[in-house]
DNA sequence: CCGCAAGTGTAGCCCGTGCTACAAACTCAC
DNA sequence: GTGAGTTTGTAGCACGGGCTACACTTGCGG
């Protein structure tokens, strides 16, 4: 194999391609940020149990996650006790969360109903860079909201 | 807490997070398919050290993954063999494809610079729906190509 | 035909995230 | 204060996907 022309794929498109395990954690602590957030904001605090729901996953699973996130120094907490966001944590809650909003905004602008607008945001947050989320917004305003009539659907 | 008002977070939104690992595995599936079949295109054959350069991972990543992707008959290869697409697999691959180049060319015509804009891409093309997918399609034919100027950065 | 470099495969490790089953702590009501 | 039910934590498993180190094939050039 040492003749044929060596797959000289450029060096650029790994880089497009490579998604490490680090993203997908990434990912995740954005997630458990948005949502600790949200959970303090709707309830006055976070616990196991509640973000377990909302996350739709086991209460297991968000233990050991947030103890993750404890280490990574994003989240707080105690051994049975609620969980709080750090200062970085808190960052990273509100840029997901802004993120998140302008996505979903642009989605229903383009016309995507509401359920899969809610269900694609979630998805491609993680994934727009500054300046497709600046494109985003511009666009979303430059043209008006171009919704309404379908934000049931 | 018993007391306190449940988090009576609507199941839909446990709906809306979960992201399991299948859907990690349905990604890696595609980006996988749609490698084979650049591969094979550009120089009539997919080996596993192409895909590792294409993909940015090491060989072994590769071959397991691989082995996974044949255990689930999208892909074919025989031990130090190139590796093809079933016609599962085929499918598959043009479906990411095209998922591939609307996004992309949505981009474009949001006006994202060429890089991010395939950084973005492979990022979001797993998760748009079909209604975005044909909403993203619709708006780029109704208001003709915004961008070609922009394409370069 | 043989050796060597490139390609491919295997062993074995790590980590993140999912789970069930079980144990411990907590809290409320009595 | 105690018991019951809820919440939280722990043990232990599975799996995907990342890696390095090492072993084996392959195929080309001499």
């Amino acid at each position: 194999m040492a003749s044929r022309p060596k797959a000289t794929v450029t060096p650029a498109s790994a880089d497009t391609h490579r998604r490490t395990r680090e993203d997908h954690a990434a990912e995740t602590a954005q997630d458990y940020a948005e949502a600790v957030a949200d959970l303090i904001e709707a309830y006055g605090e976070a616990r196991v149990t509640d973000l377990a729901r909302l996350l739709g996953v086991s209460h297991v699973t968000v233990v050991r996650t947030v103890a993750r996130l404890q280490r990574e120094e994003l989240l707080s907490t105690r051994p049975y006790r609620s969980i709080f966001l750090t200062t970085r944590g808190k960052k990273l809650a509100d840029e997901a969360r802004r993120r998140h909003l302008v996505v979903l905004d642009f989605l229903l602008w383009l016309g995507v109903g509401l359920t899969n607008a809610q269900r694609d945001a979630e998805g491609i947050e993680h994934h727009v860079s500054a300046e497709t989320l600046a494109a985003m917004e511009r666009i979303c305003k430059t043209r008006g909201p171009r919704r309404k009539r379908r934000a049931g659907g």
